[in-house]
DNA sequence: TATTGTTATACTCTATAACTATA
DNA sequence: TATAGTTATAGAGTATAACAATA
């Protein structure tokens, strides 16, 4: 029993090689964001009962104001029927709502409700404190190098 | 129609604001991942008819040789649940096999097959030219320093 | 009694196709 | 006929509990 925790603490007892694996961004990319996903379950997720792209998904609208589910979707990367299920779920917890476009019928724009824009807020707020953690592994100087590099991988210019 | 693919094209007609998400790690991680994702479906992923975890699994395995199913469940982060249906695939393609250990009839070691080994190699050499892709949005200063700052960011030291 | 690996099962996430209502 | 959003459904991915075989 104690030997397994040892194990299990320090991850193997001998050392693994990554052979290529070492030279691939993607898997370090998936390194890190085991990292930074832990991070987000203790700050937001857990807290606020929030998942990634329903915290996302807030702090958009808390940035941009009323937003068409589109919009949305593009920028979260997200399906069309998958927003609408995602929406359904906040709607359901009385955070946001939908409001038909009186020019066009078809169209609607997701709104902040009260309870929505103040947990959006108490949410947004979270963010500092957990960001801030990770600057026990990186230099603040490092992560915003890292943001800056992440970005550009992303291929966003601007 | 026309009109869609061009909004398609630029991602929304007009600048989405990210508020707090854009100093969030986290986010930017996901965002890039896309990148690489695509990537490595392209260069790997079709190609070889490789999930990502079975390409790190092949990986593991040409470059540390036979390994015991519970160090690769460690390193990859996989369940022994989890690990055990993706021998189970591996080893339906006569990618991989299992061999009882004679000493400790309970463990095995997880070994490339011929084909696998193969396999394995192409697949290892394909890395090179995705890799070479991210070249066309980061230099090669850049790319080898956002791996430093993933793995520090990762924790891991060595 | 503990450990290795497996089976069974369920839950989340995401994708596609077909549908409704507007225009 | 095209578009916005929805419903239905299925496929991955991942997690937990219970189990069989060894030790």
């Amino acid at each position: 029993m104690a030997r397994e925790d040892d194990d299990a603490g320090r991850h193997g007892t001998d050392e693994v090689q990554l052979g290529v694996l070492s030279d691939v961004v993607g898997y370090h990319l998936a390194q890190a964001a085991v990292v930074t996903y832990d991070l987000f379950e203790r700050h937001v997720g857990q807290p606020f009962g929030l998942r990634k792209v329903e915290y996302s998904l807030l702090m958009l609208l808390l940035a941009n104001g009323p937003m068409v589910p589109k919009r949305l979707a593009r920028t979260l990367t997200l399906s069309n029927p998958n927003l609408t299920l995602l929406l359904d779920r906040l709607q359901e917890r009385g955070l946001i709502r939908r409001e038909r476009n009186e020019r066009d019928r078809r169209s609607q724009n997701i709104v902040l409700t009260d309870a929505g824009l103040a947990l959006a807020r108490d949410a947004a707020a979270a963010a500092q404190p957990m960001e801030r953690e990770l600057l026990d592994r990186l230099s603040a100087a490092e992560r915003a190098m890292l943001i800056e590099l992440l970005r550009k991988a992303a291929g966003q210019t601007r």
